[in-house]
DNA sequence: TATATTTGACCGGC
DNA sequence: GCCGGTCAAATATA
């Protein structure tokens, strides 16, 4: 772990380093800049540079996670020995965090992959209410959640309930830089296979992070933030402070 | 055949 | 004991 752990420091660094370059370059509006190694890096070189530390990032996370309960082929847990009868289930701890936001909309989707686990009718509501969790649970253990519900005041409104942050790539925005063969990379758009996903937006590939869509550089780095206390939350980081990761 | 959805059962908080 | 959240077998769909 700790290895993981130092590998995890120098990713995240990386990311840092290059969302601050980012920042400066285009705080200078230049296309490109000189980085330490007198090489010419362009806004597209940093912010695939960003992406990377975060697919990095996530791998080395993954592979911590992996090594505490063992998964079969089928992706049950593995419990050991179990008797004849019903297998018992684990603890359902209902849910307090406020790691959560609330929306109205008229529609459910809002352009990730969810894919349903469940619809319960409430009591004193008409309609039932079903939940969802990110279709990429299993590949990035991405721990987003939602729960829909449809309003009552005859609006076709529903209020929709996030909880928890994905932790898999945002929709219509990511090109993994890695991504030399798509098949095999878990950002492959034939793993994005939910088919409420808005046609109009036809492909979930863009070309890249880069030019006039890419976010502002400080935008990367409140992301890098903000994905660095959702690890902490986690426990994955819980030995962890930002000061373990160095700024240049 | 693989993946997604449905739905009754299970579980813990209140 | 009730109720909401989750699991997982059965079923549907591509």
């Amino acid at each position: 772990m700790e290895k993981n752990k130092k590998q995890l420091i120098e990713t995240l660094s990386r990311g840092m380093d290059s969302a601050k370059k980012l920042q400066n370059l285009l705080h200078h509006k230049s296309p490109n800049i000189i980085n330490d190694d007198g090489l010419l890096v362009s806004v597209d070189d940093l912010a695939n540079e960003i992406s990377q530390s975060f697919y990095r990032s996530l791998l080395v996370l993954n592979s911590c996670n992996s090594g505490r309960l063992p998964v079969t082929a089928a992706g049950h847990l593995n419990s050991g020995d179990q008797p004849a009868v019903k297998r018992r289930r684990g603890s359902y701890k209902r849910r307090k965090t406020m790691d959560s936001r609330m929306e109205v909309s008229d529609t459910i989707e809002d352009g990730y992959a969810w894919r349903k686990y469940g619809q319960k009718e409430i009591l004193n509501y008409d309609f039932p209410r079903c939940y969802y969790r990110c279709t990429h649970k299993q590949v990035h253990g991405c721990k987003a959640l939602k729960q829909v519900q449809k309003l009552e005041d005859g609006s076709n409104m529903f209020q929709i309930l996030y909880f928890d942050h994905h932790t898999c790539p945002p929709p219509n925005t990511y090109s993994h830089p890695l991504d030399l063969d798509s098949k095999n990379s878990p950002y492959s758009p034939s793993t994005i296979t939910n088919k409420h996903i808005d046609p109009s937006q036809s492909c979930n590939k863009v070309s890249s992070v880069s030019g006039a869509q890419s976010p502002p550089a400080l935008a990367w780095k409140e992301i890098l933030l903000n994905e660095f206390e959702c690890f902490k939350k986690d426990g994955s980081l819980s030995d962890m402070s930002l000061d373990d990761i160095t700024f240049s």
